[in-house]
DNA sequence: TTTGCTCATGGGCAATTACTCGCTCAAGGG
DNA sequence: CCCTTGAGCGAGTAATTGCCCATGAGCAAA
């Protein structure tokens, strides 16, 4: 029998690697000869289980500080959860930490033994989130996307994350078999009026508990970057006042959704009610602060997972 | 801003500082000048979260339940080395998935640059491991049977694996020319004093490392289904309180060698040290579950490489 | 068969981290 | 008031780790 490099196989030995690392503390020397390979092999099993995401770290830890500024925000803007994590002074990424706290809080929801109907929203920060998923079985939930899974030039939309989230967990899970902007609100109309859309919908108006990303405007924001929209379209939008949005509903600095071609244009299922339901949004960095602010105060979303920095700037303003 | 030396405070800082480090991936020095505070301390720090258990590792791979396992097994029994392979379920096979762990095992020790004494025993999971092992040259190495090799009929006994072990190894390689049970003690003594086997045992007491299967007794066990002991004498043993047998030698739940005439008949050489070589069992199986345990109990072996059932049976019991 | 590509490997080295040591300081008991 | 104690600190040093590179095996296309 041959038993070569096999993939798998290295998976496995990446992740006893990893665990004699990690969980067992002992150094690669001592990893390496016991499994018999080098120590650079060894090495680099381990950094494999880390890239691969095998290994999940997480701060058991309420920070006094991250606590206060939590329940200060909370108060403020009359949301009903708010969690901060510690900011990291010399990363400008808008994912560190929060991804892994968000992970913690959608894993929370899917370990819950009554059905649940999770939505998911679309983005950057959210897909980071939810590649660091553990992989969990919960047959009984139902995961929706609030958003269309079909990008400006007809391909597969890289950041809708119920894919990814498929990959984890083990759950029924419902696309939005659409593109995520259409040409006009007749256009949206018809498409919202097929069977599969149309149950779709419903299930996501059931949501019980909704996770998605806070998208700031502007010619770097993610709308343009990923050719949503053009650079005129959104100089125009946000000469009307638009300061964010969230699966593509533009919002202005009140929070109040923009009565105007765009949002007519948005394919995206409403997201769910902040009366009966939790809509939580994932969101931090300075770029992002008014987006921000304008979703919890217009209360778009009624919980947010966020740092020092961003929960700072909510207080202050 | 105050940073008093509370222990609170303290404890909130730690949680920081492994928050950077381990979430955030930032080094030492970054954290140590972005919280005002020299290297050293955010080492301090550092470690000190890990200490006080406010990081939490987690690997998210089926082989983790595996390894905890065989960690609590190694410390429960005081053993070198523990390998705990994942159960089958659906499979009562006593064979499966250890056959592959043990080849590989016995493949990193034949690897080893430095000659060694690689000692085997007998049994059917035993020979099932070797046929799992590749073709492998390492003229230096020396491969000793402890068990004879000549069945009660006088034909060459099945289960002898040296053979098999000298199809896929290239090295050389010392049988047993004796049976593997004798009529007497006394046969035993001359056997065992001819030059050939005499020099097989000098060489089979020197073995680095062993392998051996472990034996459940029972009128369905190996010795009697192999036709080393009839029913009646079976009966006898268990009477005796033998529970389990390596190598032809039988023991009692607590792992003791029996002094009975069946074991003064056992032409097999002596179980290698515990002391200064490693012993590896392989075996699974509710059937050995008791033999399992007491050659753990009774230090005849001191590693092991087993399922995650009998693992846990060994942890409960 | 040759050629070119990919990938795992181990050596070497620089960066990073852990540990030891001697010192200071504050608290508290005699 | 002095001494002990214990925590914390910084310096220095040893250990550990991350990364680059040359090498060679495996493999597919030419």
């Amino acid at each position: 029998m041959v038993r070569k490099s096999e993939t798998s196989g290295r998976l496995d030995d990446a992740a006893r690697a990893g665990w004699l690392y990690y969980v067992a503390g002992r150094t690669q020397d001592e990893i390496a000869s016991s499994m018999g390979i080098s120590r650079q092999s060894a090495q680099r099993l381990v950094s494999l289980a880390v890239a691969e995401r095998l290994i999940k770290v997480r701060l058991d830890h309420p920070i006094a500080a991250c606590l206060e500024l939590a329940n200060a925000v909370r108060k403020k803007f009359n949301l009903k959860h708010v969690e901060v994590v510690p900011s990291d002074p010399g990363s400008s990424s808008t994912t560190v930490g929060i991804a892994e706290a968000a992970a913690a809080e959608i894993e929370r929801w899917l370990k819950r033994p009554d059905p649940i109907v999770l939505a998911v929203g679309t983005g950057r920060t959210l897909k980071a989130a939810v590649d660091q998923l553990p992989a969990i079985e919960c047959p009984s939930h139902r995961i929706v996307s609030l958003t269309g899974n079909i990008a400006p030039d007809g391909s597969a939309a890289y950041y809708n994350v119920i894919f990814s989230m498929a990959d984890a967990v083990k759950a029924r899970h419902f696309p939005m078999p659409l593109p995520v902007l259409v040409t006009s609100a007749d256009e949206r109309e018809t498409l919202h009026g097929q069977q599969l859309v149309r149950s779709t919908l419903e299930i996501s108006a059931q949501a019980d508990v909704t996770f998605v990303g806070i998208g700031e405007l502007g010619i770097d924001g993610p709308l343009c970057i990923d050719g949503f929209l053009e650079k005129d379209e959104m100089m125009e939008l946000m000469r009307n006042g638009a300061v964010g949005e969230i699966c593509g509903w533009v919002f202005d600095s009140e929070g109040k959704l923009l009565d105007n071609p765009i949002n007519e244009r948005v394919a995206s299922a409403s997201i769910p009610s902040r009366e009966s339901s939790t809509v939580i949004g994932i969101a931090k960095g300075k770029r992002k602060f008014k987006a921000i602010r304008a979703a919890v105060t217009g209360h778009q979303i009624n919980a947010l997972i966020t740092d020092e920095d961003t929960a700072e700037y909510l207080l202050k303003t």
